[in-house]
DNA sequence: AAATTGCTCAACCGCACGCTA
DNA sequence: CTAGCGTGCGGTTGAGCAATT
């Protein structure tokens, strides 16, 4: 990527190197300063960007901005199971390598991903008293949440929707103020902010699914109650269930790992998890519609078997 | 109605790595 | 070889909001 007009001239260097950066919240008018800037010049060389933009922000500060708000191709909306499932089964594999998931997961930040992670998984992980990275949990999740959430895609599914793929599935890009007319290279600002978005800025990005009981943040991002874990709470522990699960549907997990029968015996009530987390059970119907078929998850477990 | 608690997520920080002069 | 710079990554923080008391 190339930055034109890379240096700005040394008057105005020395001028801004005297300035005091800028911290905490972008404003709107920061946002379409780097925008502009971006749709100009393009992308990286972040610190002599944000100088030659007259950003008062560090080139980092810019640079995850960009990447994680204003980029044109960042998703909001959402996580829906078929990316719950990705997150699961990629951070079975990788771990923490957020930024590696993040790939596998078109239009979705490291930073969106990390904090699902931690704001869902772990907080579930700790209901179950165990340590996010114990194998009594990684073994949870491959025979009683992935297999629901793999139920729950396939239930949810529609047979016309065939020929998809995640890259090329339905997928609906939420609006955020990135979302903008671009004339003549000139970028347009967005709409005016609700009167309800965080800290007087913009934001107020209204999911398109509203109506599904979804919870959802002021920026939009939301996660499909239906199918987050919680959800799996309210599955039957039978581990017979599990095992044919897995043999109708070969999906193929290493032999070697135990069942998960007797995971459950450190005084976990479920019923009392239900009761906690009423606000995903709560939610019923929601099947996002833009959920990938049977075929697309096939299509995703042998690019994992075969990429990864 | 007010206070408290919990949750979410944008943004920051420190560190590591690669490149270049 | 190495110092300096740019970039990317993972961990952490804190403001704002919602839910609860």
């Amino acid at each position: 990527m190339e930055v034109e007009g890379r240096e700005c001239n040394s008057a105005i260097q020395s001028e801004e190197e005297t300035m005091e950066l800028r911290r905490g919240p972008w404003t709107v008018e920061e946002d379409m300063t780097l925008m502009n800037f971006i749709a100009k010049h393009g992308e990286g060389r972040w610190n002599s960007l944000a100088r030659c933009a007259g950003l008062k922000r560090t080139g980092k500060s810019c640079r995850l901005r960009w990447l994680n708000y204003l980029r044109p191709d960042v998703r909001r909306g959402n996580i829906t199971p078929e990316e719950q499932l990705l997150i699961l089964e990629l951070h079975c594999r990788w771990g923490n390598r957020w930024s590696k998931i993040a790939q596998h997961l078109p239009g979705r930040t490291d930073n969106e991903i990390k904090n699902y992670w931690r704001t869902r998984v772990q907080k579930h992980a700790k209901q179950l008293q165990c340590d996010v990275n114990s194998k009594q949990f990684k073994d949870t999740m491959r025979y009683l949440w992935i297999p629901r959430l793999v139920e729950r895609i396939q239930a949810t599914s529609t047979p016309t929707a065939t020929g998809s793929s995640p890259t090329t599935s339905t997928t609906t890009y939420h609006h955020h103020p990135n979302n903008i007319s671009m004339s003549s290279g000139q970028l347009v600002p967005p709409p005016p902010p609700p009167a309800t978005s965080i800290g007087g800025d913009y934001g107020g990005v209204q999911p398109e699914n509203s109506s599904t009981g979804a919870s959802s943040d002021s920026f939009g991002t939301q996660v499909s109650p239906v199918s987050d874990l919680t959800d799996y709470y309210n599955y039957p522990v039978n581990n017979n269930h599990n095992q044919d699960y897995y043999q109708v549907n070969q999906v193929s997990y290493p032999d070697s790992l135990t069942s998960p029968s007797g995971y459950f015996n450190h005084g976990l009530d479920f019923q009392a998890m239900e009761q906690n987390n009423n606000q995903w059970f709560d939610a019923g119907g929601d099947t996002s519609d833009n959920l990938w078929n049977v075929e697309d998850i096939w299509f995703l477990q042998q690019q994992l078997n075969n990429n990864i």
